[in-house]
DNA sequence: ACCAACCACAAAAACGTTTTTGGAGGAGTT
DNA sequence: AACTCCTCCAAAAACGTTTTTGTGGTTGGT
């Protein structure tokens, strides 16, 4: 004997059947506005709260979304792509089931077994950087997107961010502000990123008669020690680059460090932009970094939202591949260029 | 009609009752071991998987559990606490349905009826730094547990960091390293933390028959540029002291900056200790910070252990407070102090 | 005045499990 | 031989909804 209050409560308490509850509530059926409106009134008078493992399974739709990620630990990014996925549920009154799989397959797939039997309505595939992926077949059963990655099942929508465009942003603002011997830290691993961030800054360098000198790019790990080496490298030449491109954050926070080392002062000496807009970095680095964010909230918004458009078409969809656009967040990075900084010689 | 394979078709496929299916997965009811394990194989090559919509409804145990924070996206240690609580739920078949209201109290109470309309069997009421709370009376009808927060209602269990003993090791880690004159550089915000690492650093300065001295505590801002100004000014004192103890990584970050501006060297002239263990500051930071780090997994973990021990209970249980441990992890920000530091006139 | 069509609602089936109740058969006891 | 007590399994009810089907009464057209 339960002592929730349940449908056929309402009912009674209306006088009506519990399928006109039903109906009333959501909005199916036929039924007067007087009594849809009076059932409803007494509906919430009672504090109904439909149970929605009874509705799920008569209706099959259990109004939950699967949300798998890699490792949601490790980036702090992760609090936002969440959270975006979540606020964007939660429009749709539906909520997340979210499950990490630490790189492990077998942890992978038995995680998503587990959602499917909790009969999740869609899954959203979550990498927590742009990457592309091969898709579990466990996922076969169930409508997906994937977020920041990219898969050759062309068939599944994905959202990631243009990280070209991400570049290009941060090279024209740097060439804005007077710039021309632009160096970039690049990074060294095989993502869509490193690619496309290198094509951008060379692309837009191109665009504006700047011809690309591939002296200026400095690879090295992804870290701030790599991006204090590869700054350090590029400073040291006898025509240093007036300001540098990071391919991140932590890269960033390196060349501040070789700067400094360096003698150099942010921004007249050297301005920098990095990637990311890690707040906990960019904001706490001294003086704040001008970089281009990326679009986790977006995208775990896009990855919902096109899900539900998804669910909610008759029949299937045409798949998207979106590419978000990156915002630059201007902090004191940038200035313009020394006029004596092309024959400057530190140290 | 739907293709997915459901308990009667493995008990047409064995040749029993769905009855008999249900408890030889179940482990309920009274079979002989040889049908269960018949039954259980017939299972297993169907590749039947129940639906956990109908099993929660009828046994009115969800196998889900409520995930409520308050600013997932803001804090970078939010994806830790998520992990420590997902893998934890793994363990017993669980799973997270995490919600977010980003400190709007009619978000939350929303979204909390939203976890209680899906029949979650517990919730976990989780805050992103530790922290007295109010809970919502939409809680009073579901077994909770409070993560990095206390409530008076001491009725229910929680779990927090032992404020206190972060202090300590950091304290006791950098008096065996030879220093005696240690700053702190506080926070000044009213939270639990404040009080207790304040009460940590002078107990164990005491314990250790250094006496405490006001003037070497300097309180602002929780952020790099508060730990830049705080340390600038304990750095410019006739007697500087030989070490620094951090309210958290952001601050010491800040000292960092205040120690490259005095002209002193980490660790040779300034020990640094943080708290957080913030891996993308404390190791981005060069030197590498010596910091101690929060449990934040562990406390995931520990919530939704705690909870299980409570739906398993016959009885309900005492509620449970605990204060985990806070462990130091040490990288390259503590050396012995120098002789003459104590004569040193930074600048 | 008759039939069709429609309106507003209700009855009942259905969703896929778990739990309760029942029952056939065999073993043990008197 | 009759009764009780197990053991092992099945039938059926139940969980709280949604969906399908049914129905009595009014309207409107002829």
């Amino acid at each position: 004997m339960s002592n929730r209050v349940g449908i056929r409560d309402v009912a009674a308490a209306a006088g009506v059947s519990v399928t006109t509850v039903s109906h009333a509530l959501s909005g199916g059926g036929a039924l007067s506005e007087g009594t849809r409106q009076r059932v409803r009134a007494i509906a919430r008078d009672l504090r109904y709260a439909p149970n929605r493992l009874a509705s799920g399974l008569r209706s099959s739709r259990s109004q939950t979304i699967g949300f798998v990620s890699d490792e949601i630990a490790t980036t702090p990014f992760a609090g936002r792509v969440v959270l975006g996925a979540q606020e964007a549920a939660a429009e749709f009154d539906w909520v997340l089931m979210v499950v990490n799989s630490n790189l492990d397959p077998d942890l992978e797939s038995r995680e998503i077994r587990a959602l499917l039997q909790h009969q999740v309505d869609g899954i959203v595939y979550a990498r927590m950087y742009h990457q592309k992926v091969v898709l579990p077949d466990t996922l076969a059963s169930v409508p997906t997107v994937l977020l920041d990655a990219e898969s050759d099942a062309v068939a599944i929508s994905s959202v990631v961010p243009d990280e070209w465009g991400a570049a290009r942003i941060a090279i024209e603002h740097l060439i804005a502000a007077g710039h021309r011997r632009i160096g970039y830290l690049a990074n060294e691993d095989d993502i869509p990123a490193t690619h496309s961030r290198l094509a951008g800054y060379r692309d837009t360098l191109n665009a504006n008669g700047i011809a690309f000198d591939e002296s200026l790019v400095a690879t090295s790990g992804s870290t701030a020690q790599g991006g204090r080496a590869a700054a350090s490298a590029l400073l040291s030449r006898r025509e240093r680059p007036t300001a540098l491109f990071c391919f991140n954050d932590q890269m960033a926070m390196g060349a501040y460090q070789a700067a400094s080392l360096a003698g150099l002062s942010i921004p007249h000496d050297l301005s920098l932009v990095g990637v990311d807009n890690f707040e906990l970095i960019a904001g706490a680095l001294f003086p704040g970094l001008t970089t281009v964010a990326l679009p986790h909230f977006e995208m775990g918004q896009w990855a919902i939202r096109r899900l539900r458009a998804e669910l909610d078409a008759d029949d299937t969809l045409q798949p998207e591949h979106a590419r978000l656009v990156c915002p630059l967040v201007q902090r004191e990075s940038v200035a313009p260029p020394r006029d004596d900084a092309s024959a400057g010689q530190p140290h």
